[in-house]
DNA sequence: CGCCTCATGAAAGTAAGTTTCATCCGTGGC
DNA sequence: GCCACGGATGAAACTTACTTTCATGAGGCG
């Protein structure tokens, strides 16, 4: 199978810790140490010498310059600028209590919402940040262009890929999805060149959508990735990645901020796609609204 | 002016910049062409290294170290790190033609982007911001209770009727979720007092979901509506009534925001449920993250 | 079991940052 | 005119930080 040069978001405009937060389990374990270390406190860790966060992440200066080559600087001067510049625009959390992600025992409800919104919200606009324009501009155009267009999704992600063929159908695109593997492998073995498969698994482990978008690019379709992990093995079968920035790991933020953050991804391409034919898109949306009017009933906002 | 060894206690509180400008006509001529570098392109200098800037500066390197000391840091990697950090808080926030939001039709996939991003966030945010805790705490107490819990909703709320079923369902409550009003008239028959039904619709209008709450309600289940708008037709046959504050009305944003606030707000609903019982939810949600692990690839890290 | 790949830190090597010190230059006193 | 004197300055020595190389060992695969 021809391999199509990849394309992904080499970038990371928006956090740096973002970006290196995404790339945690592509690390190697020392690695992963001084990142976390990295993460948990910038500014402190721009200030720290390569020795002396070396010893903090109890290995050694050679894992520590690994590490900065992992996650795409020249050196450990560099990475120590830019943590200070990102340290300096971070701005202060509303709340201490709020950051962690995860949500302590006694925690009241209050605290939960404030807590929850505020990752999501993070998670949103971080996204937004290292989401690479490009990249986003040549999936619209294959979506806009394809004849025919499969998403796949399993789990949580189900319900984004399945939002996002709603969608696309809503303005006329000829979209499918999937709940069952099985359904989905027999549709991508039936794509063909102009035709766009988008396989969205937070993790990008998920070995059903991965072996869906396989096959589909074995067909000759353009396979885009969404995922979180920009290493992760489902980019490996993509044209196209996609990255989310949901930093959350415990089980109980768990897939909830990511979802948020696909959703986000999936509207902006949404809209992109229906930019390219503003006209019709809305006529169709209008129709479409129009539609289920009937089951509306009066009181609302809308017309009777 | 001149030189010892400390003047002031080296505070310089809003601007590291300004403050090297103020102390300039206190420096002598070498200094002075190394700090009008620095003042000029402050971003810039902190890339330079010593030697670097010292030859930009057209002096040695023992100057520019002493420049340090004039301007009160302890060398040159300190300084470095401070202007990192000036120079990022520096760059102007926000961007006032993301705010409007609605998308002009010339837009770029970034402006796009940012919008779509700017507006989602807000929704989140605002949203978590007027919800009404005690409402959250009753709700909760009702669905950690129940015997049973039903959830409606239609086209995208029904998403995240679907989402919020499923959560539920992961943490061992009895929840269902109907894509067929009939199907869902049905269910609604079978509850009774101790059953709690939840209906999702954004305008609050949307009969179908309207009508399945009633009948629950009519048999004596606790009803719960999520709705924008908070005096829908749909909050006259709730029991509690639970709002989102998406503001956006354009077509284009459509649904789009609304659906992250209805997620928000249900992932909090999950998150109180959960800690009611937090041992069993968590072991229930382990149990549950095992039963798909044979679905997932390269259970570790990936690729280097 | 042998081969391979990969992660890792010790140590060698290089570059960056810091200190020391001799020189230079202007100033003011004799 | 000559000579201290003191500050400014850069060359070079020195120290520390950073980077590379390489040997080792663990884990995976045939």
């Amino acid at each position: 199978m021809a391999k199509s040069p990849k394309i992904s978001a080499s970038h990371e405009p928006g956090g740096l810790i973002v970006h290196i937060s995404g790339l945690l389990p592509s690390l190697s374990p020392a690695e992963q140490r001084v990142a976390r270390l990295v993460v948990a406190d910038p500014a402190d860790a721009a200030r720290r010498t390569i020795t002396d966060l070396a010893t903090a992440a109890e290995t050694s200066e050679a894992t520590v310059i690994r590490f900065c080559r992992s996650v795409g600087m020249d050196g450990y001067p560099q990475l120590r600028i830019r943590l200070a510049a990102e340290a300096a625009r971070r701005i202060e959390p509303p709340d201490a209590r709020v950051v962690g992600g995860d949500i302590p025992p006694g925690a009241d409800l209050a605290q939960i919402i404030a807590t929850i919104a505020f990752n999501d919200a993070r998670a949103v606009e971080e996204t937004a940040e290292q989401l690479d324009p490009a990249v986003c501009e040549r999936v619209v155009d294959a979506i806009a262009g394809a004849g025919r267009i499969d998403v796949y999704g399993a789990g949580a992600s189900g319900f984004v890929a399945s939002d996002f063929q709603q969608k696309l159908h809503r303005i006329g695109r000829t979209a499918f999805y999937f709940p069952d593997v099985h359904t989905a492998l027999t549709s991508a073995a039936l794509l063909g060149r102009g035709d766009v498969a988008l396989g969205i698994s937070h993790t990008g482990t998920t070995s059903d959508v991965i072996e869906v978008l396989e096959q589909a690019r074995a067909r000759g379709a353009a396979t885009v990735a969404l995922t979180n992990f920009p290493r992760s093995p489902i980019t490996e079968v993509a044209d196209y990645v996609l990255t989310t920035a949901a930093r959350e790991t415990t089980y109980r933020s768990g897939a909830m901020a990511s979802r948020l953050a696909q959703l986000t991804v999936v509207d902006c391409l949404f809209v992109g796609v229906a930019a390219r034919n503003r006209a019709r898109a809305k006529k169709a949306l209008e129709a479409t609204a129009e539609a289920v009017q009937s089951h509306r009933v009066g009181g609302g906002r809308r017309r009777a």
